[in-house]
RNA sequence: GGUUCCUUAGCCAAGUGGUAAGGCAACAGACUGCAACUCUGUGAGCGCCGGUUCGACUCCGGCAGGAACCUCCA
């Protein structure tokens, strides 16, 4: 039974899929105004950790993941370079799933973009006028929140607070708002890309998209919407409000959210000028070192990127793969072709972590002890190669999940004769000649 | 001001109403020709103050410190 923490009802709460063995799953996309930095690889990776769990525990899922190619800052972008949306948006869009790639994570079945719904979003958002959840102010459109007496459920905000505490903050001018917290469906607009449409030329709001892609896409319900903790509110308010008016149900049973990416223990942010783009991360560290960094802190909790944590991450992982690039060598070595069998008990420990609203930290401390089975069963004098194998069967088996990938090294004749050679080197005792192998077989990665 | 969350050994990080996983670092021992790798062992009573309880780090209240969000940043 896998469980996840819910934000609507802040609890772990049992998985139960609305269609049996089947998840639908839908991820919040990025705008695609400018490359993805490091803060939106968490969501990348915790989401496609999630449905490879989901997979492991034999479910088919579904992905649904968007892209906003409408939006104020690509159409400045577009301006500034002299170029159309499309363009830019096409760039971005294409180095976003380059990203996916790199970072070894399964592609979202389905990437559905708002230039290509907008039949969908204006019929939609026409349907909220006319059931009177939203109203046309000088071409412009706004969705009434007080037509939603469930507004808040799901990040837990309620209006009457919001309005007390934070009036300082909201924008009161009069733009024909009848609530502050009303926002903007569809917005009129005499620059950039536009659109026809009852209410005038324009371009819609952010906030639509999604919920008509996931109930053109998946239907009208799903099992799971998930994206970053500052998609909470307004974002994910507001796509339950609007699904709340029009088919009354909430849009998802699960609202899963990933805490953010900090650089040396502050916020990323343009001001501070310390964005890391995922790509020059990935470059840097490596698809498995990037992946085992993130998922080393559990998805709630704020992932800390530095220095430290990226150099306790690399031996981390280096202390993993390293005894399976030597149970695969040794193996070879003595003549033991292994088997796909894998050790069932520890990768169920490991499995049963991830089902714990995915317990990476838990599930990482049953990698190591089996690393460890391992390490101990290389030790002795007749080693069982049989044993070594599942085991190290089991450790690839739950690092797949993770997204990691092991490399099966192949082991050459002339890695045989340099083996040959150090034994009998050391066997004479001439030790110039032991050290000189022994150094060309660990530069190879052989010991 | 409001909402939600966090505070566990030098650092990172899980967890349970009954006397604290794991990792990094450190130290000691073993293995080794020496070394690396590896193995074995060593450390905290869980921010502070109250309360509930036979018993709390775990539940409740308060305080302190911190984080995120409060109209488009994952």
């Amino acid at each position: 039974m896998i469980r996840l923490y819910n934000t609507r009802t802040l609890q772990i709460e049992d998985f139960k899929p609305i269609h049996e063995g089947h998840v639908d799953m839908y991820v919040c996309g990025p705008t695609v105004y400018n490359y993805a930095h490091i803060g939106n690889a968490r969501p990348m990776i915790v989401f496609d950790v999630l449905k490879r769990l989901f997979e492991a525990e034999g479910y088919t899922v579904t992905y649904v993941s968007n892209f906003t190619d409408v939006d104020d800052k690509i159409i400045n972008k577009a301006a500034q370079e002299g170029t159309t949306e499309a363009v830019i948006a096409q760039r971005y869009i294409d180095a976003y799933q380059d990203v996916r790639k790199q970072l070894n994570t399964e592609l979202p079945d389905i990437t559905p973009r708002v230039t290509q719904t907008m039949d969908q979003i204006i019929a939609f958002i026409d349907g909220l006028v006319k059931s009177g959840h939203a109203y046309e102010v000088n071409g412009d459109v706004y969705f009434s929140v007080d037509s939603d007496p469930k507004y808040g459920e799901i990040s837990h905000q309620k209006l009457d607070q919001l309005e007390a505490g934070a009036s300082e903050r909201v924008d009161q001018t009069g733009d024909g708002k009848r609530n502050p917290y009303d926002f903007a469906l569809w917005k009129k607009t005499d620059k950039g890309i536009q659109w026809d449409s009852p209410w005038g030329k324009g371009r819609p709001g952010w906030h639509t998209e999604c919920v008509v892609m996931i109930n053109n896409n998946l239907g009208e319900k799903i099992d799971i919407h998930g994206g970053g903790m500052d998609l909470k509110f307004p974002h994910h308010e507001n796509e339950a409000a609007q699904q709340e008016a029009i088919h009354h149900n909430c849009l998802a049973n699960y609202w899963i959210h990933n805490a953010m990416v900090n650089i040396n223990g502050e916020k990323m942010s343009k001001s501070l000028g310390n964005t890391l783009w995922a790509k020059d991360v990935v470059n840097q560290l490596g698809t498995n070192l990037t992946r085992w960094l993130v998922s080393s802190v559990h998805y709630r909790k704020e992932l800390n990127f530095s220095d430290e944590t990226v150099e306790t991450a690399r031996k981390e992982l280096e202390k993993v793969m390293k005894p399976l690039r030597q149970a695969d060598i040794k193996a070879q070595l003595a003549g033991y072709a292994g088997t796909d069998e894998y050790d069932q008990e520890s990768y169920r420990a490991f499995l049963d972590c991830m089902d714990d609203d995915m317990n990476t930290p838990n599930a990482y401390a049953v990698i190591f002890d089996t690393i460890k089975k391992i390490n101990q069963l290389l030790r002795t004098k007749d080693v069982n190669w049989e044993e070594v194998s599942k085991y190290r069967n089991s450790v690839v088996k739950m690092l797949d999940v993770l997204g990691i990938v092991v490399e099966k090294p192949v082991v050459t004749d002339a890695d045989r004769a340099l083996f040959d050679s150090w034994n009998k080197a050391k066997a004479e005792k001439n030790w110039d000649a032991a050290d000189a192998a022994r150094k060309q077989l660990m530069e190879k990665g052989l010991l």
